[in-house]
DNA sequence: CCGAACACGTGAAAC
DNA sequence: TGTTTCACGTGTTCG
């Protein structure tokens, strides 16, 4: 692959179109003299200099179409442009990372300053969402049978629980719930603020 | 900072040291006669198409050290370094976040795969862990009221739950707790399998 | 004046 | 064959 090495070291002489421009011409003798340049060598190591760097860029370079050396230089600009957008790709998936994480680690640490309450102060939210669905929020402080009295408190309302989610936590409680109201109970829906009300009794009640 | 374009286009006419081995020479002439090389201009387009090239590549790297053509090759490769390691560091990094973020997930996943089962079979563990607390896993199929009858059960067993974990999903439910068996009941406290057996019981009649 | 950097034209080899 | 790529030596400019 590597071309031979061209032993051509014969003689240059320029000569001016108009003027005569020589420098390092021998004066002495117009007949062919060996002369040498005196920046030959100089060019000589800039040149293996270049030549060396530009094979150190096409080692780095993972793929290489061809070994000329132009196309050394626009593998290696191709290369550059990829690493640049995998390093962009990278720092979004990791910024997206970061940002979900953050807000779970959020949830976390707003739970914890709950539980560092000590006393929680109790809180009752009723919504209504459609029909005979409502959306319970009920945070109080844990006591013997507590649960089960505001379970059955619940059930005599004409409730049934679906997807509850209960949170016990240093005495604490939280139970966020989906609440469904059973039609075969007798009498009609009671208003969202009343159910409040009434758990809000029960609760303070503990 | 550009160089000023050398306008020297004089010929160039080299000489052999022993042996004459030009071949494009005008035979006419031993005098100074403008001769071109067939491949002039196509050497000075590669040329351009070269430096072009080496234009684009510096335009590429941010930092410049020297405008020199070594330098600029130089520049390149350690720019390529740089980025190659920044990639790798973020490879990294999106790796960690992964793995820790895969965690929560898989228990997820875990939880999904036990809502895809579709219907669940009734499962109940007790473990005797010390004095009067228990630790007690429910698993049973959600209908309507079945917490609340559960709760009951457990409060007629004469155990208050502390520090309770209640899941529903897809209309499965699963319970875990520490349990512990109240001192003012009356009788002594039941085996861990005896209540095991009631516990099913209770959730069979659902 | 000297060293470094460069563009140039050229012959030769490779495809 | 011709086209392309390369290394070479050189003149020139700049610091």
């Amino acid at each position: 692959m590597d071309r031979v090495k061209t032993e051509f070291n014969d003689l240059c002489i320029t000569e001016g179109s108009k003027m005569d421009k020589r420098k390092n011409v021998d004066q002495n003798e117009d007949e062919g003299r060996k002369f040498i340049s005196k920046n030959l060598e100089a060019e000589r190591k800039r040149r293996k200099k270049l030549s060396d760097r530009q094979l150190e860029l096409r080692s780095l370079v993972p793929i290489i179409t061809n070994m000329t050396k132009a196309t050394i230089i626009t593998d290696a600009i191709t290369y550059i442009e990829d690493l640049k957008k995998t390093v962009e790709e990278l720092t979004d998936q990791l910024q997206q990372m970061e940002t979900t994480c953050a807000d779970e680690e959020k949830t976390n640490s707003e739970e914890e300053d709950i539980k560092k309450w000590g006393t929680i102060t109790p809180e009752v939210q009723v919504n209504h969402i459609s029909g005979t669905k409502l959306w319970i929020k009920i945070v109080f402080q844990k006591k013997r049978g507590s649960l089960t009295k505001l379970m059955e408190a619940i059930n005599v309302l004409g409730f049934d629980l679906t997807d509850t989610s209960i949170t016990t936590s240093r005495g604490a409680i939280l139970i966020t719930s989906s609440a469904e109201f059973a039609e075969n109970f007798h009498g009609g829906l009671p208003d969202a603020d009343q159910i409040k009300k009434f758990l809000l009794e029960i609760i303070r009640s503990f």
